[in-house]
DNA sequence: ATTTGTTGTGGGAACGTTCCCATTGTTACG
DNA sequence: CGTAACAATGGGAACGTTCCCACAACAAAT
């Protein structure tokens, strides 16, 4: 069933169908009437390929995730998904090994498919990709949600991974508290390293060391915050405070702490990062940096769909990370 | 740059080109090698437009989810990704929300892009929505990936819950264990259902009552199964056993025995369902049901590219659900 | 009375492929 | 030597849209 078919049954031609499809032009009331009717009747659905053979447009955008296990990857695209889908885009996913080995051959498969727009996630920095994406989006839009893209010459909405994780340090130095241990991400993981970052930096300027025996280099799970937390107290000057680079790492010295009966935060504060959902059913509550994954959203999808539509200037939005003080500090 | 320009680079006429490209009909190895050589230096990518409008294929798929921010599903989609890029196909992700609102929407979305085929996920049982699916599948392949539809006269992919919980409860009982607690997902969720058939069944065949007292109603978190392993130790009468429907709720139920010195698993056992990564760092080791998502997913979209590549016959495949002994039983 | 502008309509080219068909060599075989 | 089969090629229609262009009817302005 094309537009001649409806024209034919509207009694009309295909030009008057289609100025009704695209709302484009003049067309007698009765007539729009009429075809509206027609193809209600028969159910028409447009042709998506010649469709796009003539504008360009596939109503399609790419999104590239390097691991959707990470509960941040599934909320964040909740929100995106219900957005895009109001604006008439549907979304392909690809998921890129978290090494970044794949991420080219995912890149040329989304172009192959005339994507209208890009939205690109990865653990990592990689030289030869942000000249592809830079490439890439003199013609097709690209929204980076990498805080390592920050100073880039691309368009991009992340989170200050750094400026929070700098928030939440000054907020325990204030507290009182000296010995501030921290346990890190893993550095492959180029966010990882930003919030140590946040963390070096306020201890710096408050003129407190930083002692190596005080950063534990994790890799996110939770066994990695406790072994981590078991390092530190057995120090014969052991911290009076925990940062973590994640949540899960934060729980894990949580359980430690409390295994051992040590109080918190009455001898050691305890500080996470992410705020997932399950940190308020941990003894006690934990404090955490609250990554604004709803904003991210929201201004991802609306950033690359008003690129699309006709912006064509570079954006760059980066947001706050807000303490969540609870009753681990 | 179309496959004219590149005839026209080449020396031959744009069906050679055509010809090595779809590597159909008679083209000499010196002709192809030149072409390719061409296609290559200019980067060139076929319109996929055009060649959808030709084909009708538009080498992508649409998946529906009721959530993301189910692990499962995140496991599930990692292994599809890779095999369904590895054979040319890309995936479209739709989340519709858990109470079935949206799918419709989301159905005609994707059929509006000329995907090649669906696979479907959904918490429950909707009729009009498997009518629309029937509908679709005679020309259109769609892979059903829930245990409600088995039975349906409808392609499906799925493992078998109330098996791997009638397996589960034989276990038990076998080992001796007569008061058998169970805490039950959400009635909104036919997975959950089906998973406490298979409780009822077992029961029912070795002769034991199920005791009203002994279900509780829980909506899979983990502090439902706190609360409900605190209702069942505070009975006259209580269980020497408690399985619950998922590992979240499995987990709440030992932390609540831990924190009461109750014994694990020499008062009580506990068994969960989902062999969820954490259930291995529990205290003691969590027995579990497993879910054996690799090999759905791998399942699930062979069967559809089978079937976008001609196979026509509806297909069947129930997978069971092994039981991991581990130290909580 | 002629021009100008607005509203409404239909015809046809173009988008970039695929694939059918016709044509030309070349080889194989009776 | 004639014919059939095969190998290699190019021309052109078709897929279902959009959009430019031409044109008709009519109203308003000159």
């Amino acid at each position: 069933m094309n537009i001649h078919d409806i024209a034919k049954l509207a009694g009309v031609s295909k030009s008057t169908v289609s100025r009704v499809i695209t709302k484009n032009g003049y067309v007698a009331p009765e007539s729009q009437k009429r075809v509206l009717q027609v193809m209600e009747e028969v159910n028409y659905k447009p042709n998506m390929f010649a469709k796009g053979m003539r504008t360009n447009r596939s109503y399609s955008i790419g999104i590239l995730f390097p691991d959707l296990s990470n509960p941040f990857f599934a909320e964040w695209y909740h929100v995106v998904e219900q957005i895009s889908e109001s604006k008439g885009y549907l979304n392909y996913i690809c998921i890129t090994d978290p090494y970044g080995k794949t991420e080219m051959k995912r890149i040329d498969d989304l172009l192959a498919r005339s994507i209208d727009g890009i939205i690109y996630f990865s653990y990592q920095k990689q030289l030869d990709i942000i000249t592809k994406l830079k490439a890439i989006s003199k013609h097709t839009p690209v929204v980076c949600c990498d805080e390592m893209m920050i100073g880039e010459d691309l368009t991009h909405v992340c989170a200050d991974g750094k400026q929070g994780t700098y928030q939440a340090t000054r907020y325990l130095i204030e507290k009182g508290r000296r010995r501030i241990a921290y346990i890190k991400g893993s550095d492959a993981y180029q966010v990882a390293y930003s919030r140590y970052e946040g963390y070096l930096q306020a201890m710096k300027e408050a003129g407190l060391p930083v002692d190596g025996s005080l950063v534990f280099n994790g890799d996110f799970k939770m066994s990695d915050g406790m072994e981590a937390a078991s390092c530190f107290m057995k120090l014969a000057n052991p911290p009076d405070a925990i940062m973590a680079a994640t949540d899960l790492m934060a729980i894990g010295a949580l359980n430690y702490l409390n295994a051992q009966g040590i109080p918190v935060p009455e001898q050691v504060a305890v500080v996470g990062f992410d705020k997932l959902q399950g940190t308020t059913e941990t003894n006690p509550q934990l404090t955490t940096i609250e990554l604004p994954i709803e904003t991210l959203a929201i201004h991802a999808i609306e950033t690359l769909i008003s690129q699309i539509e006709g912006d064509k200037a570079v954006i760059r939005k980066v947001f706050d990370c807000n303490l969540i003080v609870r009753q681990s500090t």
